[in-house]
DNA sequence: TTAGTGTATTATTCCATCTAGTACAGTCAC
DNA sequence: GTGACTGTACTAGATGGAATAATACACTAA
């Protein structure tokens, strides 16, 4: 699922995060999705539960995903008060790129095709969340509808 | 000319080298204009002149700076192959960006909107090399025009 | 000559990162 | 209840990049 890069400049609990919030926004996870357990995480990439546990926790923090104690960590889309912070953040970074690829040369034609390429090519995907139905995930922080069963 | 944040996550040479750049791509350093020398800018900014020295040198790398020893570090513009590798990189992000503002509900007129006002608040500045005429700045490692000495 | 420039080197301090180990509470199947 | 999971928290230590400090050398220009 993920593949670390002892080379790369990132720390590998960015890197975990970044690829992470990339299977999410692509599509590759989708919501309610449940992640690997930490520990199991950690084994697979034979790393330290610790790096896992601060990934997932920036991430949850990023609205990228969920994680309820004693069940697991679930893919999500961030709430509209979260992603507001996300969304300025990522149009502030694409005003500079565009600024120094137009700099470099780049007309505005070829930059506005490439944003175009990404819309085109993510089919119904990505919808707002007032947009989507509700489905298998887990409900804000809340227990998912349990059965009629008594625990004690 | 550049402040400093001690609370941000990038270090130090990285800050100095973004603010920089983005200096350049804006058009408030032209080509060919003097930067402060190690030395001033490392005591401007009460940092070691090591700091200033290294963010120097990967700027230079990525072709946005040209120094002559004796002399001074002047603002340039980066050579075609060396500008592309940073445009693929520029490109790349874009997408990913993109991809994500998808996700989270932007619509192409949103983020298209984004780019082309980048390209319309920008006048005539940023052509291409092959464009531009010649002017004050260094060409290749040869000695510039010696009339650009403002090093605020 | 003198002062300023970029550049290189070594040593040292500091701190984020990562690891290692342990612990606790919640969930769920049995 | 038991056991095996889950997320989470905490302390302690090792490692490596970042930044500092101090010199040194070659070049440029007034």
């Amino acid at each position: 699922m993920i593949s670390l890069n002892y080379r790369d400049a990132r720390p590998i609990y960015e890197q975990i995060k970044d690829e992470l919030r990339r299977l999410v926004v692509t599509g590759a996870l989708r919501e309610g999705e449940k992640l690997p357990s930490v520990r199991s995480m950690a084994s697979a990439l034979a790393i330290n539960p610790n790096t896992i546990q601060k990934a997932y926790g920036e991430l949850e923090a990023e609205g990228y995903l969920t994680s309820l104690p004693g069940k697991g960590s679930f893919a999500s889309v961030p709430e509209t008060d979260v992603g507001k912070e996300r969304r300025e953040h990522l149009f502030l970074r694409l005003g500079e790129i565009a600024e120094e690829l137009r700099y470099l040369g780049e007309d505005e034609q070829a930059v506005v095709s490439r944003i175009k390429q990404t819309y085109t090519a993510a089919g119904g995907r990505g919808l707002r969340r007032g947009f989507r139905e509700k489905r298998s995930g887990p409900e804000k922080k809340q227990d998912p509808a349990k059965s009629n069963e008594d625990p004690s």
